[in-house]
DNA sequence: AAAATGACCAACCGCGGATGG
DNA sequence: GCCATCCGCGGTTGGTCATTT
């Protein structure tokens, strides 16, 4: 037994709004508001729509104070910072945005910002776009950095200090600095191009698209893996935790992998706070000022820290807490 | 100039949560 | 507690326009 219908769908207009119809379902909701009845709105406004496409044109189109056309870089910054915190909550990031829909921003990211900020689509369409290529990633490179490192309400704090020592360099400046990271299981001793051990080539393969940088590795399963996230209000993302280690390994510069090495699917990557499984964020966690209205969504509880849990639901522990940037 | 391809965006679909009877 | 209904969300689709070949 299925869901009912929420309308009559032979009876329904599908497709694009007419300006008529937009005329009409403006002013009934001027006049008389939405009723809290969307479904039985569109009958007393005189439209052959469904509720849903009633409610979906007002919020996105016809409401008052919505903003059309470009976004500004400090948009640009406040969504990207967000969607790295909590992911893809559009609603929640439009929240944060006046006059901007979930759908915008939604539109926004998978067409402009996401390529913006991760490289290029793979089919390009004319071989001499090469050096336009090399240009954009300059400019992505500088945005990317320009977007963690901003001061913006809900930016990362000057410095990047609290950001795992091992990612920094390689977003401010990835041909200058040797870092070293240490976690209790995993060393990078990273001279730029960072050291990316053999699995590169199974993250595409599998399409388990998570780095894991430092961590506790409290895991007790057998084969390291992990198999939930949890993010605020319960939903998991199931991926396979895949660890990566020191050793003798290609050369993968952390840029190059994030905007160019998988592109065909969703890529997560987590960076891990370190030390003390359980609890407490250790020294590697960043901070991130979110909105109160955000904290309890990417927000860990006692210890102060905006973390993530890995949790293993058959042992019960917390593996890790961390950041996550996730695309 | 026409066809092919890609980018963009409005709108749709289906699911899960909330609510009320 | 169960069920029906509605709302809101995120993912996906399809149409249109722009660009490239």
């Amino acid at each position: 037994m299925g869901r009912a219908p929420c309308c009559d769908k032979a009876n329904v207009k599908k497709g694009p709004w007419s300006p008529e119809e937009d005329r009409k379902l403006k002013e009934y909701i001027e006049t008389y508001g939405t009723g809290g009845n969307w479904i039985a709105l569109p009958q007393k406004a005189g439209l052959k729509r469904c509720g849903k496409s009633c409610r979906l044109r007002w919020l996105n189109y016809l409401r008052p104070n919505i903003k059309h056309g470009d976004f500004s870089d400090d948009e640009d910054r406040i969504i990207c910072n967000l969607f790295a915190s909590i992911g893809s909550r559009w609603s929640i990031i439009a929240a944060q945005l006046p006059g901007r829909t979930d759908n915008d921003i939604k539109n926004y990211w998978n067409t402009k910002l996401k390529k913006k900020l991760m490289g290029f689509p793979p089919n390009q369409r004319k071989p001499n776009q090469l050096q336009q290529q090399h240009k954009q990633q300059q400019q992505q490179h500088q945005f990317f950095s320009s977007t963690l490192e901003s001061t913006s309400p809900f930016s990362l704090p000057p410095s990047l200090e609290g950001m795992p020592a091992a990612l920094s360099p390689y977003l401010t400046n990835p041909s200058t600095t040797t870092t070293t990271t240490t976690t209790t299981t995993t060393t990078f001793s990273s001279p730029t191009p960072l050291q990316i051990g053999p699995l590169m080539p199974q993250l595409k393969e599998s399409g388990s698209n998570l780095l894991i940088f430092g961590g506790d590795q409290s895991c007790s399963s057998s084969d390291g893996s992990c198999t939930q996230i949890h993010y605020g209000s319960g939903r998991d993302i199931e991926f396979d935790l895949l660890n990566i280690s020191a050793g003798d390994h290609q050369q993968v510069s952390l840029e190059s992998y994030l905007f160019n090495g998988v592109e065909d699917a969703q890529k997560l990557l987590l960076i891990s706070g370190g030390g003390g499984g359980g609890g407490g964020c250790g020294g590697a966690s960043f901070e991130y000022n979110y909105p109160e209205e955000i904290k309890p969504i990417v927000g860990s509880g006692n210890n102060g820290c905006n973390s993530l849990y890995l949790n293993d639901p058959t042992s019960g522990c917390i593996k890790n807490q961390g950041k996550y940037l996730y695309f």
